[in-house]
RNA sequence: GGGGAGAUUCCAGAGUGGCCAAAUGGGACGGACUGUAACUCCGUUAGCGUAAGCUUUCGAAGGUUCGAAUCCUUCUCUCCCCA
C-alpha cells in the first residue's frame, strides 16, 4: 500500500485531528526513524459492554493495526475508581477494585472481536498511578490551571447549572494524559468528546520535554432512538454481543434520517459502495432495503453471514409477515414452570412464569391492553384458566416475546 | 467559618395538612397504523389481590396530628452568597 493509499484510508471518517496535520507528520516522523507508530487507547473500565460506538474508534485502530502500529489499550483500573465525568451531568460512583477487574477481562473479549488482543498492549494505569505520591501528584497538578480545565464543556455546563463538581473529577483528564507519558503515545485516539482530555496528554508530554502526541477523534456514533449519543445509560447502544436477531432488528429501529451516518461509521462496505449506496436512496430507494443491508453487514461482522441471514429472515417473517414459525418460539414445558396446580392455572400465571422479571401488575396490564395472545388470538381475560388439555399454548407477549408451552 | 435555598415516583418538575400512588413533560412499555422495532395517533407507567380493598413510596431517623410529601426536631447530602 503506498503511503497515499494509507493515509487515505486512515483519515477516513475522522473527525478531528489535533494538530491539523497531525496524522501527516506523525507517519512521516515513524518512516524517518524507522518504526512503528504507538496508538494508544483508554478505557475507563465501568460499564463493560462495549457497543457499536466504541467500534467506530476500534475499526479505526484496526487499520493502524493491520499497518503494523501498535496499539496500548490502556485499561483505566485507577481512574475508574474516580470515575470519568466526560458527557455527565452527575459524578459518578467510584467502583471497587474487584468490580473494576472484572470488567477489564470482559473488555479485552470484546475488543478482541475487532483488534487481534495478542498483538495488543494491554496496560493498567494502576501500574503507574496507583504507586505516585504526592510531591508527584502535586507536580503534576501545577502543570494545568483552573481556566484551562474548566474550558471542558461538561465541567463548564455542571458549573453553570449549579451542579456539583468535585475535586477528583478535575483530576481525571490530567490522569489520563499522564498515562501518554508513561507510555509515550505518538497518536490517541477516542471519540470527539475525549478531545479535552486527549489533549491534556498531548500537553503533558510536551511539558516534560517530549513531543506531544497527536489526537485523532472520531464522531460519536448517535443513538437508535436517534438521540446524540449510543450510551449505556441511555439504553439507546447495541452491544457487540448482542444476538444476531436483535443486533439486527436495532439497527431496523434507527430512524431514517441516520442512515448515512450508519452506513458510513458502522459498516465495512468499501468508500466506492457507501456512495452507491447513498445515491440508491437518493434516487428515492425505499429506506427500508438499505437499512436491511446495513443490519446484515453488521451481524455479519459480529457473528458470521449464516447468522445474518437467520436474521434477516427472522425479521422478515416476525414483523413483516407476522408469521411465525415454530422454532422463533421459546419452547417451554409445562412441568418446568413452577405453577401451584399443573391441572388448572390462569393465563396471568402463566404469563407470570414465562416472564418472571415483570411485576403480576404490569403484566396484567398488558393483558389488559391486548398485548397478549394465545394461539394468535388476543387474550384480554387475565383469569381465563387453562389446563393441560389446552397444550400446546403459543403465548406472545408484547412485541418481542415468544413462548410455546409444551406438555 | 457565617448566612440563605434545596433533596418528590425512571428523569425533569408541580404539589405546602385530608380530594395524593402524587399534576405536567420526557423516557419506557403496549395498542393501532406502516416499508421498519422509523414517523404519527391512542393507552399504560409502585406492589399484592378475581374484586372490594390492602401494603410500601416523596433524602434518613424520630415527633405532632383522627390524618403528613406537606408541620416540628435531629442527621446526611447538594447549591448559592459572604469570609
Amino acid at each position: 500500500m503506498t503511503t497515499v493509499d494509507q493515509l487515505s484510508l486512515l483519515k477516513e471518517n475522522v473527525e478531528i485531528f489535533l494538530p491539523d496535520h497531525a496524522l501527516e507528520e506523525k507517519l512521516a516522523l515513524a518512516q524517518k526513524e524507522n518504526r512503528k507508530l504507538i496508538i494508544k487507547l483508554g478505557f475507563d473500565p465501568t460499564a463493560p459492554d462495549l457497543h457499536l460506538g466504541h467500534a467506530v474508534v476500534l475499526k479505526k485502530l484496526r487499520q493502524f493495526q493491520d499497518l503494523e502500529h501498535t496499539i496500548v489499550i490502556i485499561i483505566g483500573d485507577f481512574t475508574a475508581r474516580i470515575g470519568d465525568p466526560t458527557g455527565k451531568n452527575k459524578s459518578r460512583p467510584p467502583l471497587s477494585a474487584e468490580q473494576v477487574q472484572r470488567n477489564a477481562q470482559t473488555y479485552v473479549n470484546q475488543l478482541s472481536k475487532i483488534l487481534d488482543v495478542s498483538k495488543c498492549q494491554i496496560r493498567y494505569n494502576s501500574e503507574w498511578l496507583g504507586t505516585m505520591d504526592m510531591t508527584h501528584t502535586i507536580q503534576l497538578l501545577s502543570q494545568v490551571t483552573l481556566a484551562q480545565i474548566m474550558q471542558r464543556t461538561d465541567f463548564n455546563n455542571r458549573f453553570e447549572k449549579g451542579l456539583p463538581i468535585s475535586l477528583h473529577e478535575l483530576a481525571y483528564p490530567l490522569l489520563q494524559g499522564f498515562d501518554s507519558t508513561q507510555i509515550h503515545a505518538d497518536i490517541e485516539m477516542g471519540g470527539t468528546d475525549q478531545l479535552f482530555n486527549c489533549s491534556m496528554g498531548r500537553q503533558l508530554q510536551e511539558s516534560v520535554g517530549g513531543p506531544g502526541q497527536a489526537v485523532l477523534c472520531m464522531p460519536l456514533l448517535k443513538g437508535v432512538d436517534g438521540s446524540a449519543k449510543m450510551s449505556k445509560s441511555d439504553h439507546n447502544i447495541i452491544g457487540l454481543t448482542d444476538a444476531p436477531q436483535e443486533m439486527f432488528g436495532k439497527i431496523m429501529s434507527i430512524p431514517d434520517a441516520l442512515l448515512p451516518e450508519y452506513l458510513h461509521l458502522v459498516t465495512d462496505f468499501s468508500p466506492a459502495q457507501k456512495q452507491q449506496l447513498l445515491s440508491q436512496l437518493k434516487q428515492g430507494e425505499n429506506p427500508m432495503v438499505l437499512k436491511k443491508k446495513i443490519g446484515v453487514n453488521v451481524v455479519q461482522q459480529y457473528h458470521s453471514a449464516e447468522a445474518a441471514e437467520q436474521a434477516l429472515a427472522f425479521f422478515h417473517n416476525q414483523f413483516q409477515n407476522k408469521r411465525f414459525e415454530e422454532k422463533e418460539f421459546i419452547q417451554v414445558s409445562l412441568a418446568a414452570l413452577p405453577l401451584k396446580s399443573l391441572d388448572s392455572f390462569s393465563l396471568l400465571e402463566v404469563c407470570k412464569e414465562l416472564r418472571p422479571e415483570e411485576s403480576k401488575t404490569n403484566l396484567r396490564r398488558l393483558i389488559e391492553a391486548g398485548s397478549v395472545t394465545v394461539n394468535g388470538e388476543k387474550a384480554t381475560d387475565s383469569h381465563n384458566l387453562l389446563g393441560p388439555e389446552s397444550l400446546p399454548l403459543k403465548i406472545k407477549i408484547g412485541k418481542r416475546s415468544f413462548f410455546e408451552v409444551l406438555a
